[in-house]
DNA sequence: AAGAGTACCAACCGCGACTAA
DNA sequence: ATTAGTCGCGGTTGGTACTCT
């Protein structure tokens, strides 16, 4: 059947763009908003691909972005992060407030990838290079030098708890793998169902289910029905409309975290106090829809 | 000084997800 | 249930700047 272009390829300029071009993007980005990618660049009066419009914007003239070299902080949260999700970039952008998807991305292959194969870590899997070419490494001492490799990336260098290890098994919950390189050595229909509390990387993996839009006056038998529901793994069968954001990823403050309708509007306190939450990451970036 | 190699990053491409008809 | 349109994401490419020999 074939798919049909996004933009009429004949008419649409191609390549870098020039400071015209990107001075009419902002007007009428200033004027008119985000939005509708598609007949933007006629009513801009632009001879662009809407993709290229959005593209343009979102990692280049977005007034709120940062750029500039990383901080280390933003480093090891990265790689934090990755470890955490995988090339789920837009997502490991969402907690860095001013970096974009792309940038995050060509950092990770130009610079981190390299860090981390210099500390004898393999980017991908974020194990020892030593332990990958041994497949045959026993579990145990797989696991310590795992622990080990934690401890050596956090300032504060703690040590996880036996339970704590699998970087994934916070996220089986979850109806879908949070990450592509997840299940091979370690699948997920083997894990027990999580404590209230984790954390993980330095990061509180705390997870909590909740309907959305959440109240905060919900019937604590009602979230604790969708506690448990969720960690049985059948979180998605009670609606479709359930907000999934994981806990704790480094929210900066009250309200940012969650694109959907009403849990936003909750602060992370006391969203934080209510244990049996469950919620999954959404793109935080104000700008960004 | 010049050519080769490498690093960086903006931009493109293709695909999946989502939605409305 | 199906199809077409749109958006957003992740992988990849290509141009430019920088470094090395």
């Amino acid at each position: 059947m074939g798919r049909s272009p996004c933009c009429e390829k004949a008419h649409t300029n191609k390549g870098a763009w020039t400071k015209e071009e990107d001075q009419r993007l902002i007007a009428y980005i200033k004027a008119h908003g985000e939005g509708c990618w598609r007949s933007l660049p006629k009513a801009a009066g632009l001879l662009r691909c809407g993709k290229s419009c959005r593209l343009r914007w979102i990692n280049y003239l977005r007034p709120d972005l940062k750029r500039g070299n990383f901080t280390e902080e933003e480093d090891e949260l990265i790689i934090k992060l990755h470890e955490l999700l995988g090339n789920k970039w837009s997502l490991i952008a969402g907690r860095l407030p001013g970096r974009t998807d792309n940038e995050i991305k060509n950092y990770w292959n130009t610079h981190i990838k390299r860090k981390l194969l210099a500390r004898g870590m393999d980017p991908h899997t974020h194990r020892p290079l030593n332990a990958i070419a041994g497949a045959a490494m026993p579990a145990q001492q797989l696991r310590a030098a795992h622990q080990h490799q934690y401890a050596a990336a956090t300032p504060g260098g703690h040590h996880l708890q036996p339970q704590q290890q699998d970087p994934f098994a916070a996220l089986s919950s979850s109806a879908e793998p949070a990450c592509s390189h997840s299940s091979d050595d370690e699948p997920a229909g083997s894990a027990t169902p999580p404590p209230p509390s984790r954390r993980h990387l330095g990061i509180d993996l705390n997870l909590s289910i909740s309907l959305a839009p959440y109240q905060p006056g919900d019937d604590p038998a009602v979230k604790q029905e969708a506690a448990t529901t969720a960690s049985h793994n059948n979180a998605t069968t009670s609606t479709s409309a359930a907000c999934m954001c994981l806990n704790h990823l480094g929210f900066q403050g009250a309200g940012e975290g969650c694109r959907c309708g009403g849990a936003s509007s909750v602060p992370m306190q006391q969203q934080a106090s209510t244990q049996h939450m469950f919620r999954f990451i959404a793109p935080l970036e104000g700008g960004r829809q």
